[in-house]
DNA sequence: GGAATCCTTTGACATTTGTCAAATAATCAA
DNA sequence: TTGATTATTTGACAAATGTCAAAGGATTCC
């Protein structure tokens, strides 16, 4: 369980065996019962979680509505970026929807570490790219994709995370009103 | 004109003498006459630009399309992040407005000192975090808010840059027609 | 099993924004 | 300056999406 995590991990950066070894005591295992957060309100993100088993929503308040920022399913990972690298108290609340086993990495394995290990701050440098580039994908989505063409979109690449959550958390993650989606899905 | 460079660099992260030294030597100011190119379409985005002195656009196509990313006036900072950090070519494309002056900081001087050097890796680190910040809440204000509000938040932080651009430039940032933006303008 | 609750769909209508076409205004170059 | 080009505005209409209200469905809990 640990080693599959230090492998996924080494997609954003490649990690020597010694800084594997190194990470290692700043890794925990938890249990996440169904509805509760693994990440709560205003919380400092002390930790990269990795979804060992279960699915977690991610989302944030605005205009007192929930939003939904994005999912994530076995085998992904989950952090408030801005909270865990500035240690500020997180916007982002992150739920497990259903019962999850998670894997955590503390934030000082990797804010300590890269003050000394190059390999460290490479990996930081790969989960800022990722989450940049994903940022800006969304932004693309919403600037030159319709609606309808957003949920098919979602529907194709992740099928899984329909299931999963209710249509008004799918509509907020889109960006449109829950009629909406619910006329597009009436409509193939 | 480095020395001040220097200084706004380090609003990303703050960097020893001795760093700094470090990268002087990768350091270079070129002249760029109105409508030429800072940063061409598919040339690898090998600098950090600079604008000493000038106003900069920065653009993409879309469905043979301009458009416009950002804006980068007197003193503030532009490049391609994703062309600079992986050396693919850039999509992005950025054209001096006016004639300008531009320091550029070869990527070198990031890339390779970044891995001996920690305060190096802490700058690259800095530079995403602001632009995963600018995305988000560029994202955000798309989501949340209407042409007419972007329009006027864009007024009120950047007025000189509604001076400097055409119309069609600014509906292009804002996500919306040239048509939507002159009537919005019609009303105040 | 049935009431209560929550989730989803549907209808009617308003609002925002886009598109196409044309008119007007501003800028540029000879 | 004048004609050509480019930028901006305006009009008419269509399309996409939001909002409010109500009706069905599904689920849960006792």
């Amino acid at each position: 369980m640990i080693p599959q995590f230090l492998k996924r991990l080494q997609e954003f950066s490649p990690l020597s065996e010694a800084t594997q070894a190194e990470l290692q005591q700043y890794l925990s295992v938890v249990e996440i019962p169904k509805g509760e957060f693994i990440l709560k309100h205003h919380e400092v993100c002390r930790y990269i979680f990795y979804i060992e088993k279960g699915f977690a929503r991610q989302y944030y308040f605005r205009d007192g509505k929930e939003i939904t920022e994005w999912f994530a399913g076995t085998h992904e990972f989950c952090f408030s970026i801005s909270s865990y690298f500035d240690a500020t108290p997180s916007n982002l609340l992150i739920e497990a929807v259903e019962e999850s086993t998670v894997i955590r990495l503390h934030r000082d394995g990797i804010l300590q570490l890269s003050k000394t290990n190059p390999e460290i701050a490479q990996l930081a440098l790969g989960m800022f790219a990722r989450s940049l580039k994903f940022s800006q994908l969304r932004t693309e989505s919403i600037l030159f994709q319709s609606a309808r063409d957003r949920y098919l979109h979602l529907l194709e690449t992740k099928p899984y995370v329909i299931q999963k959550v209710s249509l008004a958390h799918i509509a907020s993650f889109l960006g449109i009103s829950q009629e909406t989606l619910s006329r597009i899905r009436a409509k193939i």
